[in-house]
DNA sequence: AAATTGACGGGTG
DNA sequence: CCACCCGCCAATT
């Protein structure tokens, strides 16, 4: 596996209980804004061996991009047990719950 | 070895 | 706000 893809499952790993990530910012963490596709991809195949929470990521909108229904009600019901908070149109305040990772 | 797959994002109109 | 287009990457098939 390439040295890009475990950034992304680090990065994701990091995310802190209570805040999100948008898959786009993940990716630019992970050093490559353009690898947003791998990310989604990553999350399909790998979410579950490397046991990502992959319910701390949102679409760069805020809003739970999954759409499969069970799954994104269990993402909801996730988030919630955190405190991130959902709006009626499934979207989430980034102002409030983006998790900003400390630069350095 | 080539094609497919994806839960995306930004720009445009 | 919505709809569409196209660029992008690598694990899988």
């Amino acid at each position: 596996m390439q040295l890009y893809t475990k950034r992304v499952i680090d990065t994701i790993k990091n995310i802190p209980q209570g805040k999100v990530m948008t898959y786009g910012q993940v990716a630019e963490m992970a050093g490559n804004n353009r690898g947003v596709r791998q990310v989604v991809r990553i999350l399909h195949t790998m979410s579950d061996a490397y046991d990502l929470p992959w319910h701390r990521l949102v679409n760069a909108k805020g809003e739970i991009s999954i759409k499969d229904e069970e799954t994104r009600d269990f993402q909801m019901y996730n988030l919630q047990q955190e405190s991130v908070e959902i709006d009626d149109n499934g979207r989430v305040d980034l102002k409030r719950f983006q998790f900003i990772p400390p630069e350095l």
